[in-house]
DNA sequence: TTCGTATTTCTTGTATACAATAACAAAAAT
DNA sequence: ATTTTTGTTATTGTATACAAGAAATACGAA
């Protein structure tokens, strides 16, 4: 997520910090290592990353804007793990927003642009061979962001970011899984074709079908596993 | 918009001294009285709310995370004033987040919903004969509140109170021009009706349209305002 | 043993002190 | 007069100290 999530957040990326902090965190829940439900314990943060509690405070209030982070109050700061239902919601919502962005890409999308989403999906082919699972989540992230990118609305790929690092968890579960490889590959050939010829209608309902499909297989996963 | 925004934050609206100062600059600037780009001096905010800069500050963090506050490292905090292509982006952005609840709610409402529906657009209805535009403008977020909850998905309730929230000052504006409040009742009655009678699609394109056209009132008005 | 209660400890919330840097102003040079 | 440079001021960023409350533990009673 970190290429392609280069995104011009209000408090810029270096300089201070307390965005270091929050970067560091973000990533650390995003990439697996804090998992949902876990707690964020403030002077265990402030040793490990060798400051005081003053910046881990303001990184964790900023993640708990995003809803990465929920915090009670004089109780202290978990990983947000939300319910089910709410899981439901959000890749209902992603869901709309990835079609929504596929259609405008296939509106708009620069010949520059359109090129590089097609030279994703080729990566994406390449890996989804390879045994390399990491590699292949990777690829997946880079073909979506390249999409989001091409719709060429700043705040439309904003959003999507940030409702999707708040699904990381779940996305990662199912992307990881071997069987799901091969459809989404063929899903995403669809997504690639209809942007390439520009047909905003089949590449919304294509987008959304993917989304949809790896929604209702990542929470499948999730119930069997208790995640 | 507060009434109807009783939304679910990560953060306890009660109890914390920081939340209380959140809820207060929020409102200040959703409401009006602070414009964008007004400077937002975090001692000045602190003698004002009688507490000390701990509080102010991660209230500030929390509102960059929204969007509603721009931060320059080490040079403060300001009120944020998108560009206007990224007015048109949010605008595009709740757009079809509105319009995507408004499709949901046709299918999922239960009937108290559509009846609370039902009742804001009268209430719509009977003040947008009055003279009190500020009363008219919270009937009419009431309206669209009632329908983002009817949507029965918490997850993007929340994300178009956000976007929204960025762009009260744009869409309020508008709303409380008289010319506008006639075309506006109209849309509503449209949206209104294929709700109350289950028709996703009718609902959707209907919503669609009415957001859009406020979005290109909002632009055109903005313009000329220099604002 | 188990439940309830009281006490203790530990973590968070808030205030303040200090350090660093950006904005501002004044003065000098072109 | 304008621009550059330098010094001053003011505001933010970070660390720490203290207060308040929640969680954990130990103790006592049933």
């Amino acid at each position: 997520m970190s290429t392609i999530d280069a995104k011009k957040d209000n408090t810029r990326p270096t300089g201070t910090l307390g965005a270091l902090v929050e970067a560091q965190i973000e990533q650390d829940i995003v990439e697996g290592r804090f998992l949902p439900g876990d707690r964020l314990d403030e002077e265990n943060l402030a040793t490990r990353l060798s400051t005081s509690r003053t910046p881990i405070r303001e990184a964790l209030r900023k993640l708990a804007a995003n809803g990465l982070v929920t915090i009670r109050p004089r109780s202290g700061a978990t990983v947000s793990r939300p319910s089910l239902a709410l899981v439901i919601d959000l890749f209902e919502v992603v869901s709309e927003l990835e079609a929504f962005a596929a259609r405008l890409a296939a509106q708009r999308a620069t010949d520059t642009q359109l090129a590089a989403i097609q030279i994703a999906h080729e990566d994406c082919e390449r890996l989804s061979q390879s045994s390399d699972a990491g590699a292949y989540f990777n690829a997946n992230l880079v073909f979506h962001g390249a999409i989001w990118s091409a719709s060429n609305n700043v705040m439309l790929a904003e959003q999507i970011g940030t409702v999707n690092k708040r699904l990381a968890p779940y996305r990662r579960q199912i992307t990881f899984h071997p069987t799901r490889k091969q459809d989404s590959q063929s899903e995403h050939s669809q997504i690639a074709n209809a942007l390439a010829n520009r047909k905003p209608d089949v590449a919304e309902k294509a987008m959304r079908d993917h989304v949809m499909i790896l929604s209702d297989d990542a929470l499948q996963l999730a119930r069997t596993l208790r995640l």
